[in-house]
DNA sequence: ATTCTAGTGAACGTCGTCGTTCACTCCCAG
DNA sequence: CTGGGAGTGAACGACGACGTTCACTAGAAT
């Protein structure tokens, strides 16, 4: 692979003061995903993370026998859960919530993390990974803009035939498409101009 | 980085007779995009671009000192042109025309590893070769979608004020977000749903 | 205080890849 | 035909990362 030397990826977490059991675990997890979030899956070695962690391969091999089940336990431990769909009364405002709180998600480290794990999809590499992307943050996403949207067509502010799959993911898919491009810092791509120059447009009756 | 045998990645390219010149570097430069493709940026090494293309690593090096160069070189000649807007009077027909354009692109081998380019866009690792795609893919696409857009404004199929930076973005970011979650080939995501369950819905007056 | 176990830091042998070199050969142009 | 340059395949030394081992030590529990 590539030749390059590589610093360790992610921050150094703290003091180089011995740890044990979950302090260290947590320590680990969280340079994990930080060389995740800032080199993708395939730039991640265990002797970057081990780095970053400020600990020893030796610690890392003796609890995940590969990068792989490394990753997979730091992505259990750190993606928050989805949380309910919001419920204002209002389509606009449980977009914006909805919306406002994705966008935190993915500027958050295990969203960066996350992101970094869909963009290498294909990855044969990363399946497993992927699949726990899809099932703890990719699904969820399109079900809770689904009962919103549900939401909306029951109080007649959302045509019954706009609740599409292809609809469900318009959001997600700008998010990361903008971020990916460098626009996500932009004044044009927070959730309230996703809401009201997409969202709304599409679903209005 | 990672230590996995790697066989050659891509597909060799044919009989592993001795080219010269021109058709040398079109072999490589075929091999390279299968490479990009197939594994991304991150894993493509010169040794798996040498063994696809059925040469040797300093036939490689003669010509290009870095694997940045050859991917820049390789998708400089690879990538086809946006093509023209297309104009058929109609605004629907114009979008599944464009969109179908675009689809097809994208499954190509140039249109994949394209891709790949921009799934590890915030990598510093490929800067320059993300730049190229940004002004041969991404900004192109963004000009023709604005182009059939302005168009069905001036006939009253658009409302002005719909023609965003983000609606523009709308279309490629769900093209590559259903590709990338493999997605891509349902029924519900080629041009025409896109289209009429989409870009129609949010445009129209 | 003692015991036990997990953590530390270093070292190891191995492998894949890098970038380079080289002897030989092909093949094109004159 | 000849010369020159590009291509070939192999080899090389160096390096980063892998996965493993080990002597020593910290620190928790008793």
């Amino acid at each position: 692979m590539q030749k390059q030397a590589e610093p360790p990826c992610g921050r150094l977490t703290g003091a180089p003061v011995r740890r044990r059991g979950r302090v260290l675990e947590n320590a680990i997890f969280e340079a994990t995903l930080g060389c995740l979030a800032d080199s993708g899956y395939a730039w991640l070695t265990m002797e970057g993370v081990a780095a970053a962690a400020q600990t020893g391969k030796a610690a890392l091999y003796r609890r995940w026998s590969s990068k792989e089940e490394l990753v997979l336990d730091a992505l259990r431990a750190c993606l928050p859960p989805a949380g309910p769909a919001p419920d204002t009364g209002s389509l606009r405002a449980d977009l914006v919530e909805l919306l406002t709180r994705m966008r935190a998600a993915m500027l958050s480290e295990p969203g960066a993390a996350a992101r970094a794990v869909i963009n290498e999809a294909d990855r044969e590499r990363a399946r497993a990974v992927l699949e726990l992307v899809l099932a703890r943050v990719v699904d969820p996403t399109a079900r809770l803009i689904t009962e919103v949207l549900a939401r909306g067509v029951a109080r007649g502010e959302v045509r019954p035939e706009a609740v599409t799959p292809l609809v469900v993911d318009v959001a997600p898919a700008l998010m990361l498409y903008r971020a990916k491009l460098g626009l996500g810092a932009s004044s044009g791509s927070g959730a309230e101009a996703i809401v009201d120059e997409v969202l709304l447009p599409i679903v209005r009756p």
